[in-house]
Order: structure tokens, then sequence, then C-alpha cells
DNA sequence: CCGACAACCTGTGAGC
DNA sequence: TGCTCACAGGTTGTCG
């Protein structure tokens, strides 16, 4: 499920609940995600207090404040993931992984039936891990502009789609947003990104920021669904224009929705909106 | 550096 | 109804 419009809007959903909640225990059900959830948390958090919410990338970054051992507990949802506030003694799913039990008697926990996700632990003041370390600028920052996209296309003969999914150039736009903005653009996704002049590279840029932007809007009116005793937190229901509409008429000029396969993902676009 | 592709894992829906 | 198969929102790692 989660793009960056879901992580950002899971992290504002839950800062009010953990924010300044110290924590109590750490439960690892099954330590098996992307990467072997590390043994050593239990020995780090607690009686640790969560400082802060960040977010980088699609990543959850969440900071450890300890008498001994600070640091940040990352967090990612992979493909299926989803965290929830719950009372610490509702009974655990099948696919519920990881708990951080807190002082109040109630649990952040990890759900993640593909087990795509991560939960990882990184020392000291700045969150820097291998993992971040090499990622792209954020989508919604000024840094990525118009020029910024130009400058960095000029050698790139890939089509413009996959090179908006490449995490070294911008980070957190997945396929559904990929998509969309595209759509919104008008830009063909097969077109080489090379080919895209100055002005159709800030339009891009534009609608990649509207698309999320919109989007994790949307995701503020059903942050209440993120806490509760069970269930899959409410993620809005979005009217795409292009994302899984193979076959239906375009929402603009009413032609049929065309899909192709693009580094092994599914593309949509629209053949007479998008050049 | 760049691009193509396999891999990690489980659930779901389409088609027979 | 039950089976098989393709595919699913992410990301790393390897190879040419």
């Amino acid at each position: 499920m989660p793009e960056l419009p879901e992580v950002e809007t899971t992290r504002r959903g839950l800062a009010p609940h953990v924010l300044n909640q110290s924590i109590h225990a750490v439960v690892v059900r099954n330590p098996a995600l992307r990467w072997p959830i590390p043994a050593t948390l239990d020995k780090h958090l607690p009686g640790g207090r969560i400082a802060r919410s960040e977010r980088r990338a699609k990543y959850l970054l969440l900071r450890i404040e300890h008498p001994r051992h600070s640091g940040w507990l990352i967090l990612h949802l992979g493909m299926s993931g989803s965290l929830r506030v719950l009372d610490a003694d509702t009974p655990a799913g099948v696919h519920d992984h990881f708990d951080l039990v807190l002082d109040n008697g109630q649990a952040l926990r990890l759900r993640d039936p593909r087990r795509f996700g991560a939960v990882l632990w990184v020392a000291g003041d700045v969150p820097s891990h291998p993992l971040l370390n090499h990622l792209g600028v954020e989508p919604l920052s000024e840094e990525f502009s118009g020029d910024y996209l130009y400058t960095h296309t000029r050698s790139r003969s890939a089509a413009i789609k996959l090179v908006l999914m490449d995490a070294h150039l911008v980070v957190g736009v997945g396929n559904i947003y990929a998509n969309e903005a595209l759509f919104e653009a008008g830009i063909n996704p097969k077109l080489p990104a090379r080919r895209l002049g100055p002005a159709r590279c800030a339009r891009l840029v534009e609608a990649i920021k509207h698309t999320l932007a919109r989007s994790i809007e949307a995701g503020g009116s059903s942050l209440r669904d993120f806490v509760g005793a069970d269930g899959e937190p409410g993620y809005f229901q979005q009217q795409y224009f292009v994302y899984g509409r193979t076959g239906a008429p375009c929402r603009k000029c009413k032609q049929a929705i065309r899909q192709i396969r693009q580094g092994q993902r599914s593309t949509f676009y629209c053949p007479h909106c998008q050049r």
C-alpha cells in the first residue's frame, strides 16, 4: 500500500500518540523482514523516549532519547506494511511482527504480510545509514525543481517514468504517482528522459508535487483510523486518472487508457493526452 | 555511470 | 467450488 503520501499520513497520525512516550519493551514475533530485525533493539530501546518523528523518502524515523544510547529507529513499510497504535494486550495477528510497547500501556504495532518492510537501528545523532545515504532529493522540497530534473536527465536515455522512480534522483515517487503525475503533465511515460526540455521538466515537477501534496491532504481526513483495536488503517480512496484504469475512458478525452510494462511494473497512460 | 532483470514474500482475483 | 497463475503500492543487488 504505502507510497510517500501514505507514509507521511502514517507519520502524522502516529505522532500525537507516540511522541514523548517512553518505551517499556520491544516485542519481535518474526524478525525475518527485508533485513533481520536487530536483536540489539532489546538493549537500546527500553528506557528510551520517542522524541521526534521524521520521514526521509519512505522511511519513517523515530528519534529515541536514551540516557546511555540514543539513536534512530528506522521503519519501512515495504509493499504491504502498516502501523497502528493500540492497547499493548491486543492479541497479535499472524502478520503482526513487531511491537514497540509504551509505558502508557499502548503499543506501536507493525503489520506486514509480505515482509518487504524493515525495522532497523542506527546509533547517534543523525539518521545516517547505508540505506539513507545515497538517496536523492525529497520531491516536496525546493531542491526538486524543473532545473534539477532537467540538469539530471541530460544523459538519461531511459524512459522518463523509470527515471522518475529512480531513488538516486528523487525519492518517494512510486508507481501510482509516477503514472498520475505523467498524466497530469501530459507526458508519454515511454519518452526518453533526455528528450524532455526545460518547460516539460518544470511542468512534470509541478505535477509530481501537486499529486503527492493532494494525496497527503486527503489522507489527513482519515487520520483517526490509524488508531484502533483492529482493521487496516483507513487509507483514503483516491480517484485516479490512469492508474489501474486499463481500457476505461480517459477522464479528459474519453480515449481508452492503455497498460504497458516498463521495468517489470505496470504503466498506465492515455495515448491521446500524453505525448 | 547506465540499464535490465532477478530476488525477497504472501495475498488476492481472474480464469478455467 | 477449487485449482493455478499472474500480479501487487518497494528496494537491493548483480550482471553486462
